[in-house]
DNA sequence: TATTTAGGTCAGTCATATTGACTTAATTAT
DNA sequence: ATAATTAAGTCAATATGACTGACCTAAATA
């Protein structure tokens, strides 16, 4: 980068301040996953384990494929922590009109296990929520949503309609 | 929540809406961490090693202890990945004043190799930056910095002193 | 001198995720 | 009716990131 570059840039543009965003998207996202973390650690679950529990609970019946579009990992990965699930009762599994597809939904005991960890992280929004400007939250929301690919643009929409 | 609740939530505090966000927090971290990410597989290393990069990079001549700190993993986790920075010459170590600390530097590889990968970043955000209102992107930071325990504020701080 | 601190190390375990190869059953296209 | 494609599953091997617990050394401090 030249002087004269350095100088035409706008203070909330410099590399020192993107820096910053940087670290607090770090530590943010952190300090976010930190709480669901610690109750899936005690039932011998991770991360993978509520991502999964999410999107069932966020759209009853939702296939493997369609999952694996929203999770992008492979089925492998899926299938260990949905053999899991299913086996442990938190998810049920039923076949599709298209006979060559599964149907996946939350139990009762799923249901409340998703609410339970969801809780906490819409608690912590709220309380963000709470203690900030509307105007700040939705910039927030509109950066977040910038930032994503055109191909997740469109599963969060398509599972907002 | 009684429905009494419910009509007097305002809309940007629904359940609904909070979920939309995290959504939106699950993936634009998955896309913001998907660029150096390849690059790192490229050199068998992981997320873990630019973690450590970025860190030491940001403050030179940072202990171990100051960085186990910041990343909060164990020394042993930590261990695996620094060896294999100071090996591989990314980073140099020495022993610090008080001599039982040993103080943790960029070679000019590392150097290359966080600027190579904090690039990545830096250009995404940078080129949301330039299609955002400044006032979106005060209030994504702002909330950003409120999402964070107190602890990793104090971090955060100290680093951008 | 005793204790604490910084750092290191060995061993074992677990969770997440990958690649690659292969199978079965159902649907769709020719 | 047959061939091709799709959805799902499975076996095996590998890598990364992280943990707990136990133990050690050397230097600083109380």
């Amino acid at each position: 980068m030249t002087d004269l570059n350095k100088l035409l840039t706008p203070l909330f543009l410099s590399e020192k301040e993107i820096k910053k965003i940087i670290e607090l998207i770090f530590f943010s996202y952190r300090e976010f996953t930190l709480g669901p973390d610690e109750i899936l650690n005690k039932i011998n679950y991770g991360r993978a384990h509520h991502r999964v529990i999410y999107f069932v609970g966020k759209q009853k019946n939702i296939t493997i494929k369609d999952l694996l579009g929203i999770l992008k990992i492979t089925k492998q990965s899926l299938s260990r922590v949905l053999n899991q699930l299913v086996k442990e009762k938190y998810i049920l599994v039923s076949i599709g009109e298209d006979k060559r597809t599964k149907k996946l939904c939350l139990t009762q005991k799923g249901l409340d296990l998703e609410a339970k960890l969801s809780k906490i992280q819409i608690n912590k929004i709220k309380s963000i929520i709470n203690n900030a400007k509307e105007s700040d939250i939705n910039g927030f929301k509109k950066i977040l949503y910038s930032m994503i690919d055109e191909k997740s643009k469109k599963i969060f929409n398509k599972l907002n309609e």
